[in-house]
DNA sequence: TTTCATGTTCAGCA
DNA sequence: GTGCTGAACATGAA
């Protein structure tokens, strides 16, 4: 479930577990994942080269690789990181890089939906992939100047990355549920007290996800997450949650709770 | 067997 | 440029 909160905890993870080691080798065993480089030169860039540090934008996830660059990786809907001795887990990964000392990074992807690259340099990725700001990051005066105008709905805003990074489509209704406004509203008819509720709601709801790892077990039983399937109810007021298509994907609201104004 | 799924990207259309 | 829909990607789960 590859949304901000779940890669900021691959990131915590890997930051605790990788960094200072040197690279071996990388194998790719899924090459259509990889972006703009083949497995070779992957390899050849990669190879004696020692992790320095993390960083996240939105859902991408960086390692810098000590004078060859970031090593970006993109989770898609399925994929994540898992450190450990070679060949530990039952699965197959799509991609592995081996460190000197016998641990690997491995990553799975059933779907191979994730995405591998290098990048030279990560603030220029986000500039030329026209990333917004990182939703952690985002301050309330630019998170309203960048949201209040658009067009569509407030949920396919949320979720837009250009807008605002690192939020998709179960958190867009898990902060709007919490911000009791319903997902359709159009952000110009949105007030600014209510936007206000919304950037609140946004902080406190991906600050809660990343304080549980992730985990939705561990969200407050108060969450929309754990509701969000057929028969689902309302943590709140016990009424049937609704589902309609916004920006393509499924949502889960409360029409009875999340009002289109306010 | 069919439908749906947490993401991104592109084509086609308004 | 903005936004919407549908498709593609590839595979498992309900």
């Amino acid at each position: 479930m590859p949304e901000l909160p779940d890669v900021e905890t691959f990131r915590r993870y890997l930051k605790s577990r990788v960094l200072g080691k040197v690279v071996e080798r990388v194998e790719v065993l899924a090459p259509a994942m990889l972006r703009d480089i083949s497995t070779e030169q992957l390899h050849s860039q990669l190879r004696g080269s020692r992790l320095r540090t993390t960083r996240r934008h939105g859902k991408y996830l960086f390692l810098e690789c000590e004078d060859r660059g970031w090593l970006l990786l993109h989770f898609g809907m399925t994929g994540y990181p898992q450190v450990g001795r070679h060949g530990a887990s039952r699965d197959e990964p799509r991609f592995r890089v081996r460190f000197l000392g016998g641990e690997s990074l491995a990553f799975f992807d059933r779907r191979k939906l994730g995405r591998i690259a290098l990048v030279r340099d990560v603030d220029a990725f986000i500039r030329t992939r026209k990333l917004g700001p990182d939703a952690l990051d985002i301050g309330w005066r630019t998170f309203h100047a960048r949201l209040h105008r658009k067009r569509g709905s407030v949920k396919a805003a949320l979720m837009d990355q250009h807008t605002i990074a690192g939020i998709g489509n179960v958190y867009a209704d898990e902060i709007l549920f919490r911000a009791r406004l319903h997902p359709a509203a159009e952000p110009t008819a949105v007030t600014v007290s209510t936007w206000r509720r919304v950037y609140r709601s946004l902080r406190t709801v991906l600050d809660q996800a990343v304080a549980a790892g992730a985990a939705p077990s561990r969200l407050p039983r108060t969450s929309l997450l754990s509701n969000r399937h057929k028969n689902g109810r309302c943590p709140r007021c016990g009424s049937r949650l609704r589902t309609m298509r916004l920006g393509g994907r499924t949502t889960y609201y409360c029409a009875r709770e999340q009002r289109t104004r306010t």
